[in-house]
RNA sequence: GGGCGCGUAGCUCAGCGGUAGAGCACUACGUUCACACCGUAGGGGUCACAGGUUCAAACCCUGUCGCGCCCACCA
């Protein structure tokens, strides 16, 4: 006997726990291979809303191409998560009060993560278990992983060999606080409020020039003044201590008198040159522009071209370098204080022209929230440009298709203005980077240790250094240390991240998962990772596999709070999944989640919608109750094309209409259409219909109907639970066990096919007018008040046969539904009688006596205003001969079906008002 | 500055050329032998606004007004 309730809290560990050992979720079998790769989520992350999410549309997929006879692999793993892992320990470490990351070295520390890592890192996958994510947990990989670090050596060998990496000194996004550097994408560009700040650079040897000051309305100077000096306008006055040039557009003839000539630089005290470039814009401040090479992305191209020196100013924390062109009093002071300082000096010079108020762009490090600083360092590129060429073309010619396709947009425009990917970052945690230097500097990429020095040593002798000398070298240079150091940096993230979708098959060994999986079919992911990910495994994934990685990228909205406002920990409006889980279920937190995944839009998830797909489980659970009294046993030899129940043979048509609606749904990611289809389905055709028509027939004494009632409400209940499946799988593999004691369970199923479901157009049309018929009966009792309960006489009127017959065919059930106390004819309605018009009969409850007259009237001359009303609407149509003669056929024969039926249903109504008093 | 998207019932959202829909909330009725996490019936919408295309527009086009997000170097 099933339990009153469904019980999620109990029963979802342990249905997972039977799934998870008896490998459902391995791939098997000859079908087709279907293969998903998880976006890893991170070692440090718990599960939020955008997982929860992520994950419920994966297995959806996975669990319906499974049931559907594919060979399924959904592979699983987590990211080694750079930054944010080593930020965790550290934390950790200070809390314990230990000594710091820098006083124990790089070994301890590593070993440190790793046992952070054992003990509490990856809390994650046994939430995605209780999501009721169907992985193949066996294949779980780490981008920490030994396999997954050779496949990441291998990759970056391979792209230095073949010129794709590189290592270059150039202008990169400094972390000061974290102290390394980040790529464009981990900048965050935030308007804050600043200040522009207007300096007078004085010109050399007291030199003056005529400045224009008006203008008429042609825009020619009409009165200049005097000028000794230069304006400058800065939103970081402390940057000017590494100004090498002024620059001016060299178009302004305002400053054409003294390009050419130099200023002073004030408080540095040095004289640098005024000179034009196109950069500087005339109509913006002043025209001129203060170039700080080494410490702003624009100065440092305009220094470039221009030959300008480059001062470099700050340290790795951005504290003023302790450098001979920085004056003493500046050194060491932080950007913010120096800048403060600065302007204090510029004020009190004389110099300060004035100082407004300004919205600024301010590039923030995305982790760790401080102003990042252009520096200029030695890192290590990706050459992005050259292998973005044929992940462009992959997806313009289809090969891999976005879905929705509009972000197809968003990833060109990226793609195809793509920068160099700064790749080394200055932490600990992560792929140390396989380059050695040697004692001259010269840099030495191998996939060991051991190869670089081979190639040293190769080199060393080339140059005609015997094996001795060479020997003596690395022991001049590092006593007795080995002849190559490694470089200190390790890689982004993203670059091991960029391999996933064949590294975690085993490449670059030839694994027959490789062979099967390679090509996946489908990325699900959040658009806010088309750039981070999908473009990189997009580019990683065509060089070195010489394929793409994935046929179709399904990208899913993002899942806001009610107000639509992005879920974060300091507005305090996070929903966690896993609260929703404990209250709710998973099925009903995933059912949700589905039926919201309509394309193109973001989810603002209310726990009220939570609650009533919940209701939807619970309303699924006592359908099974019910079917469970009834003896509803499934038949594993019922065969639905042998029903003769009209309403059997109705049921099964309905459900064959559920079925291909959910699957065509299925097959082009309309999550939501195929959630709406089933819950319309089970909950207002199976549910409130069929359960309800069954039940006179259920407890009547026909057994031969009464028998073939059970077996097809069985096997609609087996075909929901089946549909059901991928959105709720723990429900549903429940009522699978409990309702038919079967030993395979539901997870490995067949999923129902539409051609299994014989077509019954004449039933259906027939069981949709009874159901019609008492829909109508109910809405006339409402109306008018009849009490619920009561039990009154029904006549049909004027009958004609077909009506009679379906009368007689249904008489139990539509008494029973409509609580009438018997169903005769009459020629035609008694007075007093409350009428209904169904179709083209019409029926009579009569209640002498009991009705309101007027109130019947009013009720008649509503319905038969209403059909006037259709029909003035559908003649304006008619008599317009451009729609008669331009609009399909179809749909001019319709409208007049339509017109006629109104008519019809007109003169019935208006008949039934003559026949009341 | 460029790009994407959204404004439909009180709330959260489907629908995206041919009769305005769902869930929740609301109203009335209901101890009908699966279910009150329920049942039955009902109220509620000039589909942001203005033009246009079309026989026909919530849906396509243009513009306006609100709102969101992404990218971008104006010092």
């Amino acid at each position: 006997m099933l339990d009153k309730a469904f019980d999620p809290n109990s029963a979802e560990p342990r249905l997972y726990e039977a799934w998870d050992k008896s490998g459902a979720f391995k791939p098997s079998g000859q079908g087709t291979p279907f293969t998903v790769v998880i976006p890893p989520p991170n070692v440090t992350g718990s599960l939020h809303m955008g997982h929860a999410l992520n994950n419920t549309l994966q297995d959806i997929l996975c669990r319906f191409e499974r049931m559907r006879g594919r060979s399924v692999l959904w592979q699983p793993g987590m990211d080694h998560a750079g930054i944010a892992t080593q930020m965790v320990v550290e934390r950790e470490m200070a809390k314990r009060q230990e000594p710091r990351r820098t006083a124990i070295g790089r070994e301890k520390f590593l070993e440190k993560v790793w046992a952070w890592k054992a003990e509490s890192g990856g809390a994650i996958v046994s939430q995605l278990k209780r999501l009721g994510a169907s992985c193949d947990w066996s294949r779980e990989r780490f981008t920490m992983d030994e396999g997954l670090s050779d496949a990441v050596k291998k990759v970056f060998v391979q792209l230095y060999r073949e010129g794709l990496i590189y290592r270059d000194k150039r202008l990169v996004n400094w972390d000061p606080k974290l102290l390394t550097a980040i790529s464009d994408l981990e900048v965050e560009n935030t308007e804050v409020s600043g200040h522009f700040w207007h300096f007078k650079y004085p010109l050399e040897h007291g030199e003056t020039y005529e400045f224009p000051i008006a203008h008429d309305d042609d825009g020619n100077p009409t009165e200049w003044e005097t000028r000794d000096y230069i304006s400058i306008a800065t939103t970081r006055p402390e940057t000017m201590l590494g100004d090498g040039a002024v620059a001016v557009h060299p178009s302004d003839k305002r400053y054409a008198p003294i390009v050419g000539k130099r200023c002073l630089l004030p408080l540095a005290d040095r004289y640098i040159p005024i000179i034009t470039d196109d950069y500087p814009d005339p109509d913006f401040g002043s025209g001129a522009v203060k170039i700080t090479g080494a410490h702003d992305f624009n100065d440092y191209k305009v220094a470039q071209r221009n030959n300008i020196k480059l001062y470099v100013l700050m340290d790795e924390q951005a504290k003023m370098l302790d450098a001979d062109y920085i004056p003493e009093k500046y050194r060491g002071l932080d950007r913010f204080e120096a800048r403060k300082q600065v302007v204090a000096d510029i004020e009190e010079r004389g110099l300060l022209i004035k100082v407004e108020d300004k919205k600024i762009m301010q590039p923030f490090g995305d982790r760790s929230n401080v102003v990042i600083e252009p520096m200029l360092t030695d890192q290590w590129y990706v050459d992005a440009e050259k292998l973005a060429v044929k992940a462009i073309g992959a997806v313009e010619d289809g090969d891999t298709r976005f879905v929705p396709e509009n972000w197809t947009k968003t990833y060109f425009q990226w793609m195809r203005n793509i920068e160099p990917w700064c790749v080394s970052r200055q932490l600990w945690w992560g792929h140390q980077i396989p380059a050695w230097y040697g004692p001259d500097g010269h840099c030495y990429v191998a996939e060991t240790e051991e190869e670089a020095t081979k190639e040293a040593i190769v080199r060393y002798t080339a140059e005609g250094y015997s094996l001795e000398e060479i020997n003596d070298m690395r022991r001049h240079e590092h006593g007795e240390a080995p002849l190559l150091v490694r470089d200190e940096d390790v890689l982004d993230t993203w670059f091991s991240s960029a391999l996933w979708p064949f590294s975690t098959l085993g490449w670059p060994e030839e694994t027959p998962e490789l062979k099967i999986h390679y090509p996946t079919n489908v990325l699900v992911t959040g658009h806010d990772i088309i750039f981070f990910w999908v473009a990189r495994m997009m580019m990683m994934g065509l060089h070195f596999m010489k394929e793409i990685p994935f046929r179709d990228v399904y990208i899913h909205a993002l899942v806001l709070d009610e107000k639509g406002q992005k879920m974060s920990k300091s507005k305090g409006n996070v929903i966690d999944p896993l609260t929703l889980i404990d209250k709710y279920g998973a099925d009903a937190l995933r059912f949700t989640l589905a039926a919201m995944a309509a394309q193109g839009r973001n989810i603002r998830l209310a726990e009220a919608r939570v609650e009533g797909y919940r209701n939807f489980g619970t309303k699924l659970w006592n359908a099974a109750r019910f079917c469970e009294m009834n003896e509803c046993a499934f038949d594993p030899a019922f065969d639905p094309d042998d029903a003769k129940e009209t309403l059997n043979q109705w049921i099964i048509h309905e459900a064959g209409n559920a079925a291909g609606e959910a699957t065509t749904a299925l097959e082009s990611y309309r999550f939501n259409d195929a959630a709406g289809a089933l819950y319309k389905f089970v909950w207002n055709v199976f549910c409130d219909w069929h359960l309800e028509l069954a039940k006179p027939i259920l407890l009547g004494e026909d057994s031969e109907a009464k028998d073939e009632t059970r077996k097809t409400t069985a096997w609609v209940l087996s075909v929901v639970l089946k549909l059901l499946h991928p959105f709720m799988p723990f429900v549903t593999e429940e009522l699978w066990a409990e309702t038919a004691r079967r030993d395979t369970a539901l997870v490995s199923a067949c999923w129902p096919k539409s051609s299994q479901f014989p077509q019954a157009p004449n039933a259906a049309e027939e069981i949709n007018w009874v159901i019609g018929l008492i829909t109508a009966i109910r809405s006339a009792r409402a109306e008018m008040n009849v009490p619920a309960g009561a039990k009154i006489p029904m006549l049909a009127i004027a009958a004609d046969a077909a009506v009679s017959l379906r009368i007689d065919l249904h008489r139990d059930l539509i008494a029973r539904l409509a609580r009438l106390e018997t169903i005769a004819t009459a020629p035609q309605s008694p007075k007093g009688s409350v009428q209904i018009v169904h179709e083209r009969a019409t029926f009579a409850l009569s209640l002498a006596g009991i009705i309101d007259i007027e109130a019947e009237r009013a009720r008649l001359t509503k319905e038969i205003d209403k059909c006037a009303s259709e029909i003035e609407t559908i003649d304006k149509k008619m008599a317009n001969k451009n729609f008669v003669e331009r609009a399909p056929v179809e749909i001019v024969e319709e409208n007049r079906e339509r017109r006629a039926a109104f008519v019809e249903r007109q003169e019935k109504l208006a008949l039934a008002l003559k026949q009341l008093s």
